[in-house]
DNA sequence: CGAACTGTTGCATTGACTGCACTATTTTAT
DNA sequence: ATAAAATAGTGCAGTCAATGCAACAGTTCG
Protein backbone atom coordinates (compact mmCIF):
# COMPACT_ATOMS: atom_id res chain seq x y z
CA UNK A 1 0.00 0.00 0.00
CA UNK A 2 0.59 3.56 0.16
CA UNK A 3 0.70 6.46 2.66
CA UNK A 4 2.22 6.52 5.90
CA UNK A 5 1.38 3.77 8.02
CA UNK A 6 3.30 2.89 11.44
CA UNK A 7 0.29 0.33 12.89
CA UNK A 8 -1.70 1.05 15.96
CA UNK A 9 -2.09 -1.47 17.69
CA UNK A 10 -5.26 -3.29 19.70
CA UNK A 11 -6.33 -5.20 22.18
CA UNK A 12 -6.28 -5.87 25.43
CA UNK A 13 -8.49 -6.18 28.67
CA UNK A 14 -11.58 -4.58 29.08
CA UNK A 15 -13.14 -1.06 29.87
CA UNK A 16 -12.15 1.20 32.86
CA UNK A 17 -8.64 2.30 31.12
CA UNK A 18 -8.11 5.32 28.96
CA UNK A 19 -5.68 3.56 26.88
CA UNK A 20 -8.54 1.94 24.81
CA UNK A 21 -8.42 -1.45 22.75
CA UNK A 22 -11.24 -0.66 20.59
CA UNK A 23 -13.79 1.48 20.56
CA UNK A 24 -15.57 1.14 23.06
CA UNK A 25 -19.12 1.21 23.65
CA UNK A 26 -20.35 4.00 25.19
CA UNK A 27 -24.10 5.00 25.03
CA UNK A 28 -24.94 8.24 25.15
CA UNK A 29 -26.50 7.55 28.52
CA UNK A 30 -24.21 6.26 31.00
CA UNK A 31 -20.51 7.39 31.85
CA UNK A 32 -21.06 10.19 34.71
CA UNK A 33 -17.13 9.26 35.96
CA UNK A 34 -15.83 10.29 32.79
CA UNK A 35 -15.55 13.73 32.67
CA UNK A 36 -17.70 15.62 30.10
CA UNK A 37 -14.56 15.81 27.78
CA UNK A 38 -13.56 12.32 27.92
CA UNK A 39 -17.05 11.22 27.23
CA UNK A 40 -17.09 13.59 24.14
CA UNK A 41 -13.91 12.31 23.06
CA UNK A 42 -15.30 8.91 23.12
CA UNK A 43 -18.49 9.39 21.39
CA UNK A 44 -16.56 11.62 18.35
CA UNK A 45 -14.86 8.28 17.62
CA UNK A 46 -17.58 6.09 17.77
CA UNK A 47 -19.07 7.97 15.72
CA UNK A 48 -16.19 7.69 13.11
CA UNK A 49 -15.70 4.13 13.59
CA UNK A 50 -19.54 3.65 12.96
CA UNK A 51 -19.47 6.09 10.01
CA UNK A 52 -16.51 4.20 8.34
CA UNK A 53 -18.20 0.96 9.20
CA UNK A 54 -20.91 1.66 7.41
CA UNK A 55 -19.68 3.48 4.48
CA UNK A 56 -17.21 0.80 3.86
CA UNK A 57 -19.98 -1.81 3.68
CA UNK A 58 -22.04 0.77 1.86
CA UNK A 59 -19.42 1.20 -1.08
CA UNK A 60 -15.94 -0.99 -0.72
CA UNK A 61 -12.97 0.06 0.94
CA UNK A 62 -11.40 1.98 -1.84
CA UNK A 63 -14.07 4.57 -2.79
CA UNK A 64 -14.82 5.71 0.71
CA UNK A 65 -12.83 8.64 1.41
CA UNK A 66 -11.62 10.06 4.80
CA UNK A 67 -13.87 12.87 4.31
CA UNK A 68 -16.83 11.34 3.12
CA UNK A 69 -16.13 9.10 6.85
CA UNK A 70 -15.27 12.55 8.74
CA UNK A 71 -18.77 14.31 7.31
CA UNK A 72 -20.94 11.43 8.10
CA UNK A 73 -19.76 11.68 11.64
CA UNK A 74 -19.96 15.21 11.78
CA UNK A 75 -16.19 16.20 12.46
CA UNK A 76 -13.09 17.60 10.49
CA UNK A 77 -10.89 15.57 8.22
CA UNK A 78 -8.64 16.98 10.84
CA UNK A 79 -10.18 15.24 13.63
CA UNK A 80 -9.92 12.31 11.59
CA UNK A 81 -6.23 12.18 11.77
CA UNK A 82 -6.55 13.34 15.28
CA UNK A 83 -7.94 10.75 16.22
CA UNK A 84 -7.13 7.58 13.69
CA UNK A 85 -3.42 7.15 12.11
CA UNK A 86 -5.10 5.66 8.86
CA UNK A 87 -8.11 5.26 7.37
CA UNK A 88 -7.91 1.25 7.80
CA UNK A 89 -7.63 1.73 11.69
CA UNK A 90 -10.65 4.04 11.91
CA UNK A 91 -12.89 1.34 9.88
CA UNK A 92 -10.83 -1.85 11.94
CA UNK A 93 -11.41 0.27 15.25
CA UNK A 94 -7.80 0.21 16.15
CA UNK A 95 -6.84 2.85 18.80
CA UNK A 96 -3.40 3.01 19.92
CA UNK A 97 -1.56 1.78 22.35
CA UNK A 98 -1.43 -1.65 24.55
CA UNK A 99 0.88 -3.56 23.30
CA UNK A 100 2.27 -2.86 26.77
CA UNK A 101 -0.68 -3.81 28.79
CA UNK A 102 -0.78 -7.13 27.04
CA UNK A 103 3.05 -8.17 27.43
CA UNK A 104 2.56 -7.41 30.84
CA UNK A 105 -0.55 -10.09 31.05
CA UNK A 106 1.34 -12.32 29.17
CA UNK A 107 3.80 -11.98 31.99
CA UNK A 108 1.55 -12.54 34.50
CA UNK A 109 0.11 -15.65 33.11
CA UNK A 110 3.48 -17.07 32.46
CA UNK A 111 4.05 -17.16 36.66
CA UNK A 112 1.04 -19.78 36.22
CA UNK A 113 1.33 -21.73 32.58
CA UNK A 114 3.83 -22.80 30.50
CA UNK A 115 4.50 -20.76 27.22
CA UNK A 116 2.54 -21.74 24.83
CA UNK A 117 -0.79 -22.42 27.25
CA UNK A 118 0.22 -18.54 28.60
CA UNK A 119 0.22 -17.06 25.25
CA UNK A 120 -3.03 -18.64 24.22
CA UNK A 121 -4.52 -17.49 27.43
CA UNK A 122 -3.74 -14.01 26.75
CA UNK A 123 -4.74 -14.38 23.02
CA UNK A 124 -8.27 -15.20 23.88
CA UNK A 125 -8.93 -12.49 26.39
CA UNK A 126 -7.73 -10.06 23.84
CA UNK A 127 -10.02 -11.78 21.50
CA UNK A 128 -12.98 -11.66 24.25
CA UNK A 129 -12.41 -7.86 25.24
CA UNK A 130 -12.83 -7.05 21.59
CA UNK A 131 -16.57 -5.41 21.83
CA UNK A 132 -19.05 -7.47 20.25
CA UNK A 133 -21.66 -4.54 19.05
CA UNK A 134 -24.78 -5.89 17.59
CA UNK A 135 -25.03 -4.01 15.10
CA UNK A 136 -21.11 -2.97 14.18
CA UNK A 137 -20.62 -6.95 14.30
CA UNK A 138 -22.48 -7.56 11.43
CA UNK A 139 -21.19 -5.04 9.19
CA UNK A 140 -18.25 -5.23 10.19
CA UNK A 141 -18.39 -9.28 8.88
CA UNK A 142 -19.78 -8.23 5.84
CA UNK A 143 -17.09 -5.75 5.37
CA UNK A 144 -14.07 -8.01 6.47
CA UNK A 145 -15.01 -10.72 3.87
CA UNK A 146 -15.40 -8.41 0.67
CA UNK A 147 -12.43 -6.53 1.90
CA UNK A 148 -9.39 -8.84 1.91
CA UNK A 149 -7.38 -6.23 2.01
CA UNK A 150 -8.34 -5.50 5.91
CA UNK A 151 -7.15 -8.65 6.99
CA UNK A 152 -3.89 -7.89 6.12
CA UNK A 153 -4.12 -4.63 7.58
CA UNK A 154 -5.46 -6.27 10.72
CA UNK A 155 -2.64 -8.76 11.23
CA UNK A 156 0.35 -6.48 10.35
CA UNK A 157 -1.55 -4.29 13.07
CA UNK A 158 -0.16 -6.83 15.50
CA UNK A 159 3.07 -6.61 14.92
CA UNK A 160 4.14 -4.77 17.23
CA UNK A 161 2.43 -6.50 19.78
CA UNK A 162 4.11 -9.83 18.35
CA UNK A 163 7.73 -8.41 18.83
CA UNK A 164 7.08 -7.45 22.56
CA UNK A 165 5.55 -10.33 23.41
CA UNK A 166 8.50 -12.45 21.72
CA UNK A 167 10.47 -10.53 24.46
CA UNK A 168 8.80 -11.57 26.72
CA UNK A 169 8.64 -15.11 25.93
CA UNK A 170 12.41 -15.20 25.27
CA UNK A 171 12.89 -14.30 28.84
CA UNK A 172 10.95 -17.06 30.07
CA UNK A 173 12.50 -19.44 27.33
CA UNK A 174 15.98 -20.86 28.34
CA UNK A 175 18.07 -22.81 26.72
CA UNK A 176 19.83 -23.18 23.26
CA UNK A 177 17.42 -21.34 20.90
CA UNK A 178 15.10 -19.51 23.12
CA UNK A 179 14.69 -16.29 20.69
CA UNK A 180 13.94 -18.77 17.98
CA UNK A 181 11.46 -20.92 20.12
CA UNK A 182 9.65 -18.11 20.98
CA UNK A 183 9.14 -16.42 17.76
CA UNK A 184 7.56 -19.80 16.51
CA UNK A 185 5.30 -19.83 19.16
CA UNK A 186 4.50 -16.53 19.10
CA UNK A 187 3.76 -16.97 15.17
CA UNK A 188 1.83 -20.27 15.54
CA UNK A 189 0.06 -18.44 18.58
CA UNK A 190 -0.99 -15.65 16.09
CA UNK A 191 -1.89 -17.77 13.11
CA UNK A 192 -4.68 -19.51 15.12
CA UNK A 193 -5.94 -15.97 16.46
CA UNK A 194 -5.95 -15.20 12.80
CA UNK A 195 -7.76 -18.55 12.06
CA UNK A 196 -10.08 -17.65 14.41
CA UNK A 197 -10.86 -14.49 12.99
CA UNK A 198 -11.79 -16.11 9.71
CA UNK A 199 -13.64 -18.88 11.43
CA UNK A 200 -16.08 -16.32 13.03
CA UNK A 201 -15.97 -14.06 9.99
CA UNK A 202 -17.49 -16.70 7.81
CA UNK A 203 -20.08 -18.54 10.81
CA UNK A 204 -20.95 -15.43 12.70
CA UNK A 205 -19.49 -17.35 15.69
CA UNK A 206 -18.32 -15.19 18.89
CA UNK A 207 -14.69 -14.91 18.70
CA UNK A 208 -13.53 -16.60 22.01
CA UNK A 209 -16.02 -19.97 20.86
CA UNK A 210 -14.13 -19.51 17.38
CA UNK A 211 -10.85 -19.41 19.40
CA UNK A 212 -11.51 -22.48 21.43
CA UNK A 213 -12.93 -24.21 18.78
CA UNK A 214 -9.66 -23.76 16.38
CA UNK A 215 -7.04 -24.94 19.56
CA UNK A 216 -9.36 -27.92 19.61
CA UNK A 217 -8.90 -28.81 15.84
CA UNK A 218 -5.52 -27.92 16.08
CA UNK A 219 -4.47 -29.93 19.21
CA UNK A 220 -6.81 -32.67 18.17
CA UNK A 221 -3.75 -33.28 15.25
CA UNK A 222 -4.08 -31.34 12.57
CA UNK A 223 -0.13 -32.59 12.55
CA UNK A 224 -1.13 -35.78 11.00
CA UNK A 225 -3.05 -34.89 7.95
CA UNK B 1 11.89 16.73 -13.66
CA UNK B 2 13.25 13.39 -13.29
CA UNK B 3 14.66 12.20 -15.97
CA UNK B 4 18.41 10.99 -16.02
CA UNK B 5 19.01 9.18 -19.32
CA UNK B 6 21.97 7.35 -18.44
CA UNK B 7 20.56 4.04 -18.72
CA UNK B 8 22.11 3.05 -14.98
CA UNK B 9 20.99 -0.66 -15.00
CA UNK B 10 23.72 -2.26 -13.37
CA UNK B 11 22.26 -5.90 -14.17
CA UNK B 12 23.76 -8.72 -12.21
CA UNK B 13 24.95 -12.27 -13.75
CA UNK B 14 23.19 -14.56 -12.47
CA UNK B 15 20.72 -17.54 -14.21
CA UNK B 16 17.20 -16.91 -14.92
CA UNK B 17 13.93 -18.27 -14.08
CA UNK B 18 10.97 -17.47 -16.08
CA UNK B 19 8.52 -18.34 -13.44
CA UNK B 20 9.74 -15.52 -11.03
CA UNK B 21 8.72 -15.30 -7.98
CA UNK B 22 11.11 -12.50 -7.26
CA UNK B 23 12.80 -9.83 -8.92
CA UNK B 24 14.74 -12.00 -11.68
CA UNK B 25 18.67 -11.85 -11.98
CA UNK B 26 19.05 -11.27 -15.72
CA UNK B 27 22.19 -10.73 -17.58
CA UNK B 28 22.94 -8.02 -20.66
CA UNK B 29 24.29 -11.09 -22.65
CA UNK B 30 22.63 -14.56 -22.25
CA UNK B 31 18.51 -14.05 -22.45
CA UNK B 32 18.65 -14.75 -26.06
CA UNK B 33 15.13 -16.47 -26.14
CA UNK B 34 13.44 -13.68 -23.82
CA UNK B 35 13.22 -11.10 -26.68
CA UNK B 36 14.62 -7.90 -26.60
CA UNK B 37 11.66 -5.89 -24.92
CA UNK B 38 11.43 -8.63 -22.34
CA UNK B 39 14.60 -8.06 -21.19
CA UNK B 40 14.83 -4.47 -21.06
CA UNK B 41 11.71 -4.70 -19.03
CA UNK B 42 13.72 -6.88 -16.64
CA UNK B 43 16.66 -4.54 -16.83
CA UNK B 44 14.62 -1.67 -15.61
CA UNK B 45 12.81 -3.38 -12.92
CA UNK B 46 15.90 -5.07 -11.46
CA UNK B 47 17.56 -1.52 -11.34
CA UNK B 48 14.41 0.00 -9.51
CA UNK B 49 14.06 -3.06 -7.27
CA UNK B 50 18.22 -2.44 -6.73
CA UNK B 51 17.06 1.33 -6.22
CA UNK B 52 14.92 1.26 -3.86
CA UNK B 53 17.28 -1.30 -1.53
CA UNK B 54 19.77 0.64 -1.32
CA UNK B 55 18.02 3.65 -0.63
CA UNK B 56 16.46 2.31 1.86
CA UNK B 57 19.36 0.88 3.36
CA UNK B 58 20.87 4.25 3.34
CA UNK B 59 18.14 6.19 4.70
CA UNK B 60 15.28 4.40 6.01
CA UNK B 61 12.06 3.51 4.38
CA UNK B 62 9.79 6.85 4.84
CA UNK B 63 12.45 9.31 3.97
CA UNK B 64 13.07 7.62 0.26
CA UNK B 65 10.66 8.59 -2.27
CA UNK B 66 9.26 6.94 -4.88
CA UNK B 67 11.34 9.81 -7.04
CA UNK B 68 14.08 9.12 -5.94
CA UNK B 69 14.04 5.24 -6.52
CA UNK B 70 12.90 6.39 -9.86
CA UNK B 71 15.71 8.97 -10.58
CA UNK B 72 18.61 6.46 -9.51
CA UNK B 73 16.75 3.95 -11.46
CA UNK B 74 17.09 6.14 -14.54
CA UNK B 75 13.34 5.78 -15.50
CA UNK B 76 10.42 8.15 -14.87
CA UNK B 77 7.89 7.96 -11.37
CA UNK B 78 5.42 6.91 -13.76
CA UNK B 79 7.24 4.22 -15.19
CA UNK B 80 7.94 3.11 -11.61
CA UNK B 81 4.41 2.48 -11.34
CA UNK B 82 4.07 0.43 -14.67
CA UNK B 83 6.25 -1.94 -12.82
CA UNK B 84 5.37 -2.08 -9.36
CA UNK B 85 1.97 -1.66 -7.34
CA UNK B 86 3.21 0.39 -4.28
CA UNK B 87 6.57 1.64 -3.27
CA UNK B 88 6.83 -1.35 -0.48
CA UNK B 89 6.19 -3.38 -3.41
CA UNK B 90 9.46 -2.59 -4.98
CA UNK B 91 11.51 -2.73 -2.36
CA UNK B 92 10.80 -6.15 -1.47
CA UNK B 93 10.93 -7.21 -5.08
CA UNK B 94 7.23 -8.69 -5.11
CA UNK B 95 6.00 -8.93 -8.66
CA UNK B 96 2.27 -9.58 -8.32
CA UNK B 97 1.61 -12.94 -10.53
CA UNK B 98 2.23 -16.11 -9.68
CA UNK B 99 -0.35 -17.27 -6.34
CA UNK B 100 -1.59 -19.28 -9.75
CA UNK B 101 1.43 -21.41 -10.21
CA UNK B 102 2.18 -21.75 -6.38
CA UNK B 103 -1.50 -23.03 -5.78
CA UNK B 104 -0.73 -25.75 -8.59
CA UNK B 105 2.56 -27.22 -7.18
CA UNK B 106 0.42 -27.35 -4.09
CA UNK B 107 -2.27 -29.47 -6.02
CA UNK B 108 0.74 -31.79 -7.68
CA UNK B 109 2.43 -32.56 -3.79
CA UNK B 110 -1.00 -33.59 -2.97
CA UNK B 111 -0.28 -36.45 -4.75
CA UNK B 112 2.24 -37.55 -3.30
CA UNK B 113 2.21 -35.93 0.47
CA UNK B 114 -0.49 -35.29 3.07
CA UNK B 115 -2.01 -31.63 2.97
CA UNK B 116 0.43 -30.84 6.15
CA UNK B 117 3.33 -32.11 4.02
CA UNK B 118 2.40 -31.01 0.92
CA UNK B 119 2.14 -27.21 1.84
CA UNK B 120 5.58 -27.65 3.62
CA UNK B 121 7.28 -28.59 0.35
CA UNK B 122 5.85 -25.60 -1.41
CA UNK B 123 6.56 -23.20 0.90
CA UNK B 124 10.25 -24.53 1.02
CA UNK B 125 10.48 -24.53 -2.89
CA UNK B 126 9.16 -21.06 -2.70
CA UNK B 127 11.47 -19.82 -0.23
CA UNK B 128 14.51 -21.75 -1.79
CA UNK B 129 13.10 -20.08 -5.06
CA UNK B 130 13.82 -16.13 -3.88
CA UNK B 131 17.09 -15.53 -5.47
CA UNK B 132 20.19 -15.29 -3.20
CA UNK B 133 22.10 -12.16 -5.02
CA UNK B 134 24.63 -11.69 -2.61
CA UNK B 135 24.37 -7.87 -2.78
CA UNK B 136 21.44 -7.71 -2.40
CA UNK B 137 20.36 -9.86 0.11
CA UNK B 138 22.67 -8.48 2.62
CA UNK B 139 21.29 -4.79 1.64
CA UNK B 140 17.72 -6.95 2.54
CA UNK B 141 18.85 -7.85 5.62
CA UNK B 142 19.92 -4.57 6.81
CA UNK B 143 16.47 -3.40 5.69
CA UNK B 144 14.50 -5.66 6.92
CA UNK B 145 15.70 -6.09 10.49
CA UNK B 146 15.67 -2.12 10.48
CA UNK B 147 12.19 -1.66 8.61
CA UNK B 148 9.43 -3.92 10.60
CA UNK B 149 7.32 -1.79 8.51
CA UNK B 150 8.21 -4.37 5.70
CA UNK B 151 7.58 -7.17 7.51
CA UNK B 152 4.28 -6.42 7.91
CA UNK B 153 3.55 -5.72 4.47
CA UNK B 154 5.81 -9.09 3.00
CA UNK B 155 3.23 -10.86 4.54
CA UNK B 156 0.12 -9.18 3.36
CA UNK B 157 0.82 -9.67 -0.09
CA UNK B 158 1.19 -13.37 1.11
CA UNK B 159 -2.45 -13.39 1.76
CA UNK B 160 -3.56 -13.96 -2.07
CA UNK B 161 -1.58 -16.79 -1.90
CA UNK B 162 -2.69 -17.70 1.30
CA UNK B 163 -6.69 -17.84 0.27
CA UNK B 164 -5.61 -19.62 -2.99
CA UNK B 165 -4.03 -22.41 -1.00
CA UNK B 166 -6.80 -22.64 1.65
CA UNK B 167 -8.96 -23.42 -1.89
CA UNK B 168 -6.95 -26.24 -3.06
CA UNK B 169 -6.23 -27.72 0.70
CA UNK B 170 -9.81 -27.81 1.56
CA UNK B 171 -10.83 -29.95 -1.89
CA UNK B 172 -8.14 -32.17 -0.76
CA UNK B 173 -9.57 -32.59 2.71
CA UNK B 174 -12.43 -34.26 3.61
CA UNK B 175 -14.70 -34.61 6.93
CA UNK B 176 -16.76 -31.81 8.56
CA UNK B 177 -14.44 -29.11 9.25
CA UNK B 178 -12.74 -29.40 5.50
CA UNK B 179 -12.23 -25.67 5.18
CA UNK B 180 -11.38 -24.29 8.93
CA UNK B 181 -9.25 -27.26 9.19
CA UNK B 182 -7.45 -25.94 5.48
CA UNK B 183 -7.06 -22.59 6.94
CA UNK B 184 -5.53 -23.46 10.10
CA UNK B 185 -3.03 -25.76 8.48
CA UNK B 186 -2.18 -23.15 6.05
CA UNK B 187 -2.18 -20.42 8.29
CA UNK B 188 0.02 -22.03 10.44
CA UNK B 189 2.19 -22.68 7.49
CA UNK B 190 2.54 -19.55 6.75
CA UNK B 191 3.60 -18.92 10.13
CA UNK B 192 6.85 -21.00 10.25
CA UNK B 193 7.79 -19.45 6.42
CA UNK B 194 7.65 -15.97 8.59
CA UNK B 195 9.59 -17.19 11.44
CA UNK B 196 12.18 -18.73 8.71
CA UNK B 197 12.37 -15.60 7.51
CA UNK B 198 13.23 -13.65 11.01
CA UNK B 199 15.90 -16.63 11.66
CA UNK B 200 17.46 -16.04 8.47
CA UNK B 201 17.22 -12.08 8.95
CA UNK B 202 18.59 -12.17 11.91
CA UNK B 203 21.65 -15.20 11.29
CA UNK B 204 22.57 -14.65 7.66
CA UNK B 205 21.61 -18.22 7.41
CA UNK B 206 20.39 -18.61 3.67
CA UNK B 207 16.46 -19.32 3.77
CA UNK B 208 15.68 -22.70 2.63
CA UNK B 209 18.17 -23.82 5.78
CA UNK B 210 16.47 -21.53 8.05
CA UNK B 211 12.91 -23.12 7.36
CA UNK B 212 14.36 -26.54 7.98
CA UNK B 213 15.36 -25.57 11.17
CA UNK B 214 12.42 -24.09 12.28
CA UNK B 215 10.51 -27.32 11.05
CA UNK B 216 12.48 -28.93 13.16
CA UNK B 217 12.23 -26.76 16.21
CA UNK B 218 8.60 -27.35 15.93
CA UNK B 219 8.20 -30.53 15.40
CA UNK B 220 10.69 -31.35 18.54
CA UNK B 221 7.75 -30.23 20.59
CA UNK B 222 7.18 -26.58 20.98
CA UNK B 223 3.62 -28.18 21.35
CA UNK B 224 4.80 -28.91 25.21
CA UNK B 225 6.02 -26.01 26.47
C1' DC C 1 -12.84 33.58 38.32
C1' DG C 2 -8.51 32.74 35.90
C1' DA C 3 -4.93 29.61 34.17
C1' DA C 4 -3.59 25.36 32.26
C1' DC C 5 -5.35 21.65 29.25
C1' DT C 6 -6.75 19.62 25.43
C1' DG C 7 -9.99 18.54 21.50
C1' DT C 8 -11.43 20.58 17.12
C1' DT C 9 -10.49 22.97 13.10
C1' DG C 10 -8.60 25.37 8.82
C1' DC C 11 -4.70 25.90 5.99
C1' DA C 12 -0.81 24.62 3.54
C1' DT C 13 2.07 20.94 2.03
C1' DT C 14 4.06 16.53 0.85
C1' DG C 15 3.98 12.33 -1.43
C1' DA C 16 1.73 7.95 -3.11
C1' DC C 17 -0.87 6.54 -6.85
C1' DT C 18 -4.08 6.73 -11.25
C1' DG C 19 -6.08 7.83 -15.87
C1' DC C 20 -5.12 9.53 -20.33
C1' DA C 21 -2.97 10.67 -24.40
C1' DC C 22 1.31 10.39 -26.94
C1' DT C 23 5.98 8.77 -28.57
C1' DA C 24 9.38 5.41 -29.61
C1' DT C 25 10.70 0.90 -30.17
C1' DT C 26 10.00 -3.92 -30.66
C1' DT C 27 7.36 -7.62 -32.63
C1' DT C 28 4.60 -9.86 -36.08
C1' DA C 29 2.39 -10.55 -40.29
C1' DT C 30 2.43 -9.82 -44.92
C1' DA D 1 11.50 -5.44 -46.11
C1' DT D 2 7.74 -2.92 -44.93
C1' DA D 3 3.38 -1.99 -42.89
C1' DA D 4 0.59 -2.93 -38.89
C1' DA D 5 -0.18 -4.36 -34.19
C1' DA D 6 1.78 -4.29 -29.46
C1' DT D 7 3.60 -2.33 -25.69
C1' DA D 8 7.29 -0.03 -22.56
C1' DG D 9 8.31 4.56 -21.27
C1' DT D 10 6.92 9.27 -20.43
C1' DG D 11 4.56 13.79 -19.25
C1' DC D 12 0.71 15.85 -17.22
C1' DA D 13 -3.14 16.67 -14.55
C1' DG D 14 -5.60 15.25 -10.76
C1' DT D 15 -7.18 12.56 -6.37
C1' DC D 16 -6.52 11.42 -1.88
C1' DA D 17 -4.12 9.99 2.47
C1' DA D 18 -1.48 11.96 6.00
C1' DT D 19 1.27 15.59 8.66
C1' DG D 20 2.81 20.09 10.83
C1' DC D 21 1.30 24.41 12.51
C1' DA D 22 -1.29 27.94 14.51
C1' DA D 23 -5.51 29.63 16.20
C1' DC D 24 -9.79 28.82 18.83
C1' DA D 25 -13.13 27.01 22.10
C1' DG D 26 -14.89 24.40 25.67
C1' DT D 27 -13.20 21.72 30.07
C1' DT D 28 -10.88 21.12 34.15
C1' DC D 29 -8.67 22.58 38.22
C1' DG D 30 -6.67 25.61 41.64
Amino acid sequence: MCRTYDGGVNASSYPSVPPDPLVEESDDAGDDRLGLRETKKRQTRLAMHRAAVELVAEHGFTPVTVEMIARRAGVSTRTFFNHWVTKDAAVLGVVPGESREIAASLRAELEVHGPRDALRHVLRDVLAGIPADPELRDLKKQVMSKEPRLHTISSGNLIEVQSELVEVLTEAMDGEDARMRAVIVVQVGFALTRSAFGFSMSTGMDLPSAYDRVIELYDAGLQDD
